[in-house]
DNA sequence: GATGAATGAGCCTTCATTCAT
DNA sequence: CATGAATGAAGGCTCATTCAT
């Protein structure tokens, strides 16, 4: 039947076209921002016709939506599974050691984060937040803090203030490191990151513990 | 009294034309970005013809170092003032408030700020970076950690990283506020933000203090 | 007739568009010259898109650049071809008539060559200087009339000074018959530009052939 | 009386403020044409406001009228006085003397002849034109000439094409050095142009004398 | 699927000109 | 006379998007 045959094709002739273009896509959103991004570029880069990406994706914008739900919504809703509860400390080590991971693949990952928080109202930010929500990992680590204080184990601190500050230390070094890097002369950026691990976890977790 | 306004004055007069459109530029920039900003707009939002944002500044990208300039190196610089060396506890408020007011006064700011440092090479990363280092203000904290270190009466941490973590709990609620709301079912934000001062410095103070 | 015209080619169609923009960009480069030109109006009487010379020629000058290529140094290097060495009264006619030809075939030509020379250092006087010395013509002529000199033929005058004297003949009429028409009340200027090209070589001939 | 005061005061106060202008204009206008000049740049140069051109001249256009007319036609005019009829070699020496005079002294001017003339239907077209038309010349060479040939001293050539000759050669070197001197490898035009003025009489003679 | 050509709206910038002082 | 500020009308160029093949 030639409707088989073209179904198979569909999925084998474009060897990868989408994904080069989502590739390139992420890289120019990642490096100049939604309206600075330029679909020719992205074109170029990616090695394809500029209307080949108005037939896969079918505007520029679309494409961005594509683009942070592909590299982003996937690892957020990715580290699901990686925390199972446990030991406190075994789950804040968990949620640093996903966000580390996740923003480290790709350099472009941040900025483009970054901007579309600075849009806040912006074409998928209910998208991330929804994929975010469905993870529950924030409802969970609330819970189990709220157990630690319950125990007496930890502080009698506000648990959502705190938790916005553990958030803050692990994307902060991300969001600020050309700056930080400068201003902090840290001349080894590699180093003071594969550091800043523990020392986020260690810092937080004196802070909250109780004594 | 006389001399209220400055309407009588021959020369240099143009009656805030440069404060007016430094003030629409702030807004528009912040909403947009460099390269989403409108010239158009924010002659309009000014309520000065296009034309005059060339005449006084010389270019869209001038006009937004000029923006940057006034509103946040001014603002950094002015820290520096404020910061008479005293008890840890005092500076660490000290400098948690300062950002607080700056970044408060107006919304633009933070998202102007966001963007400028997810560009990293931007126009004015330089002229931020300078105004920091300037302000000489990470050097005096770090040079107070570290005395408080060797009097042991801090933990011994990781000077850096902690500074960076921080930073990061200071302005994280900032940058991520349109996030966070929504995630964690802030319903007053400016509640949230009042508490979040004494929160930051209660957290970070626990986390180095020696016990 | 099959393929009489254009139309049947899959690609590199675009029925002469490059052809149409050329054409009305002489007209009015030629009327305007270079910055008194407009992209609008060579568009509009291209019966093109306007961005459609950005398409095919990348800017404004460019497509200048292009304009002055293709119709000037194509027929200055064309001369080559009429230019077999004979009797220097026919090399004279030659030149001359190949002037005449240039020239007269389209009037913003001369009016296009006129404005560019008078810019010295414009963007193509390069090239033109390139094309007309690949061409060789002038140092043809100029070791034709050496001979000339040597062997008695010709008065012993200055040969560099005759040759710009030549060619200012020739070129003359072209770059000021606006203004010697009306000057010299000539009311038909094809029938004053017919006598020319004879009078010309006649005058220089007796000019420098030996009495 | 103020009034008295006032008017001679108008005279005395701008210290040569127009003379600046045109002299900025002229440079100019020169080195870029009628649409290429700019206003600000003549302005700037000429050391006093750019509101001033239009209150001393109306606008940019009748600024060009002024310093064509100031600089070309005076000239022009002025060529009446240093022609005393006489020996018809002397009438043509110094003819060809005023042009190189004229156009020897600001490189400029050449440059605006050309553009101007290239213009053909421009602002001043009819001024110049009417200006070389009073001084009579070329009226008074024709005749001169016609009484060379009744007289037997010249061949019967056509006379009007013979004076086009000798204007284009004496035009020509102005019109087109820049060229000339790269396609000919002048290195010393001045030299080169010294030389000039009697090679054009002399083959010019030559041309028409009666052998 | 893929491509080169085409389009229309809009953007940043410039410029001749005017106005208030 | 002189000036700084202001204006409106383009002008060159870009860009997301579409079309024909």
């Amino acid at each position: 039947m030639p409707d088989t045959e073209k179904k198979q094709r569909k999925k084998a002739d474009s060897p990868g076209t989408k994904e080069k273009i989502l590739a390139a896509a992420l890289e120019d959103f990642g490096e100049h921002g939604l309206s600075g991004a330029r679909v020719d570029r992205i074109a170029q880069n990616a090695g394809v016709n500029k209307a080949m990406i108005y037939y896969h994706f079918n505007s520029k914008e679309n494409l961005y939506r594509e683009v942070i739900r592909k590299h982003l919504i996937r690892n957020i809703t990715a580290m699901r599974g990686h925390l199972e509860m446990g030991d406190f400390e075994l789950v804040l080590t968990t949620v640093s050691e996903t966000y580390f991971q996740m923003f480290n693949q790709r350099e472009s990952m941040s900025r483009l984060l970054l901007r579309e928080m600075a849009h806040s109202g912006g074409p998928v930010t209910d998208e991330i937040i929804k994929g975010i929500s469905e993870s529950r990992l924030p409802e969970q680590v609330l819970s189990v803090m709220a157990d630690g204080v319950e125990s007496g184990a930890l502080r009698d601190v506000n648990l959502r203030q705190a938790w916005v500050s553990f958030i803050s230390m692990n994307l902060g070094y991300f969001l600020l490191s050309p700056f930080i890097n400068r201003i902090l002369n840290i001349t080894e950026p590699e180093q003071f990151l594969a550091e800043r691990k523990t020392a986020v976890v260690d810092l937080f977790l004196n802070g909250v513990i109780a004594r």
